[in-house]
DNA sequence: GGAAAAATACTCCGTTTGGGTGATTTATTA
DNA sequence: TAATAAATCACCCAAACGGAGTATTTTTCC
C-alpha cells in the first residue's frame, strides 16, 4: 500500500453537470485544508480537456466523476481517462445503485464508487482513502458488489475447498458455456445436448445475464480467465 | 432496502479471543446508546451454543465476527450460523487482509468485512449500515474485491524484442485479435483503431485463416490458451 | 527496381446472434 | 400446499457476423 507523500494536499476534481450541486459540492470540499481542487467541469469532454491541459502540478490526483452527464457518459469519460492517466483514482458519484453501471464503472477502472447522498466528511475521507491504495464504496452498492462474487448458499461444502464457481451457473449452463467455449452455434450445440437451438439460445442468454457479458468472445474470454471450465 | 424497525436498539455479538481487545471493544460499544450489547464470546463453539440458547428477543442482530479463532475459525462459524440463523449479519472483524480469507467469508454469507484497525465509530455505523441492507467494507479490502471482478487493466509492454507470436499474425492483426478478446464488436474496433469496419473485418477474416478458426469466440479461446495476448 | 507481403477499403449475400417476450413443465423447498 | 427456481421450447426483429470476391496503396526486402 503505497501512501503518496502524506502531507501532501490532494488534487481533486469534480465532474458534475447539475450547476448547484457541483457549486454545493465545491464550496464544501473548500473548507478542508488537505483538499486542493484543481478544476470543475460539467461535462465528460470538458473535464478530458481540462485534464490534458492540466500542467504536471496541477493534475488531479482524484477525480469525482458523476456517472450521468450529458454527452458522453462518467462511464466512458472514465475509461477513456484511465488509457492515458493510468494513475488518477476516480471515484464515481452518483443517484443511481444499478448493478449494471457499477459493474461497468468498475470494468472501466473506477477506484470507488458513492452515493450522492454520501456525507460530505465521508466524501473526504473516501479522498484519502483512495490515495491510500483503498476503494472506498458505500454499503449499499458494496453488497451488490458482494453479490457478484459470492454464490448463493447451498449444500454443505465447509470442509475440504470450497469449489468455487464464479458467477452462480447452473450445471446445464456451464455445459452450454463450454461448448461456446469450443467455439460452436447455437445449433451445433443444440445437435450436441440433444436440446432445441431455442433452449440453447435461452441458457446463453441467461448466462450472459449472470456474467454481465453480451458476447460468446466477452463470455469465453472471462470464463478462461475465471476459470469456470 | 428494508430498514429494521428504526428506533430499536441494534442487538450486538461479539466472538473475539484476545481477551483485551474483546473488553476493550465491549467498554467502547457501551458508550452507545442505540446498542445494546447481548453476548461476547471467545470462540466459535461459544459463539454457536449462545445463540443457539439465546432467547428471541436476545437473539444478536448483528455479530462481529473475529476470524482467527482457537478451535473453528470465524469463518466456519459464520458458516453454521448462517445455515441456521440467516437473518443474522455477520461482520467479519480481522487483521487479515489476504484474499482467500476474503473469499472465503463472503462464500459462507459474511455481510460486511473490517479490518480491525478501523474506528470505533465507523464500527458503530457499520452496525447500523448492516441492518439497512448495506455491506460495511474497509477501503482496502473494497479493492480487492473490485480485483475479483474486473478485467485486468493492459499494461504498455514497450516492445524491445521481437517476441515470437504463434501463428504469424501481422502486428496490425494482433491489434485488432486483442479487441476482439474484449469482446469488441467489429464497429467498435474500427472506432478504436481508426480503421473502417471493413478493413476489420478483412483483418478479422485473415486472422481466422491464419488461426483456422471461423468465428470470434473460437478464436478467443485459441488465443488465450497460446497465450498470443 | 521490382516482387511480395501487408494494410486498406468496399460489395453482395445468407446465416447467426442478441434482446425482448411469453409459455409450460418439473423439481425443490419453504 | 404454495411459492420459487430450473429447464424447456417458441417467435420476432434488427444488428452483427462470416464467406467470397475485388482493388488500391504502402511497406518491406531481395
Amino acid at each position: 500500500m503505497e501512501s503518496k507523500e502524506l502531507g501532501k494536499k490532494i488534487r481533486v476534481a469534480i465532474v458534475e453537470d447539475h450547476d448547484i450541486f457541483r457549486k454545493r459540492l465545491t464550496e464544501l470540499l473548500g473548507f478542508y485544508d488537505e483538499l486542493e481542487l484543481v478544476f470543475t467541469a460539467d461535462s465528460g469532454e470538458t473535464c478530458i480537456k481540462q485534464v490534458f491541459e492540466s500542467e504536471p502540478e496541477k493534475m488531479p490526483d482524484v477525480i469525482l466523476m458523476d456517472i450521468e452527464l450529458p454527452g458522453i457518459s462518467g462511464i466512458e469519460t472514465t475509461f477513456q481517462l484511465k488509457e492515458k492517466f493510468e494513475e488518477i483514482d476516480i471515484i464515481m458519484f452518483t443517484v443511481f445503485e444499478d448493478d449494471e453501471r457499477l459493474f461497468e464503472s468498475i470494468q472501466v477502472g473506477a477506484t470507488g464508487y458513492l452515493l450522492k447522498d454520501t456525507a460530505i466528511d465521508e466524501v473526504v475521507s473516501s479522498l484519502k482513502e483512495v490515495r491510500e491504495g483503498g476503494s472506498p464504496i458505500t454499503p449499499s452498492i458494496a453488497r451488490k458488489l458482494i453479490g457478484m462474487v459470492s454464490k448463493p448458499k447451498k449444500e454443505n461444502s465447509s470442509k475440504s475447498e470450497p469449489e468455487v464457481v464464479p458467477f452462480d451457473l447452473s450445471p446445464a449452463e456451464i455445459r452450454i458455456l463450454e461448448q461456446v467455449i469450443d467455439g460452436k452455434s447455437n445449433k451445433e450445440i443444440a445437435e450436441e445436448v440433444f436440446l432445441s437451438p431455442w433452449t440453447v439460445k435461452t441458457h446463453i442468454k441467461n448466462i450472459y445475464k449472470k456474467m454481465h457479458v453480451n458476447s460468446r468472445a466477452a463470455a469465453v474470454r472471462l470464463a478462461l480467465k475465471r476459470d469456470i471450465v
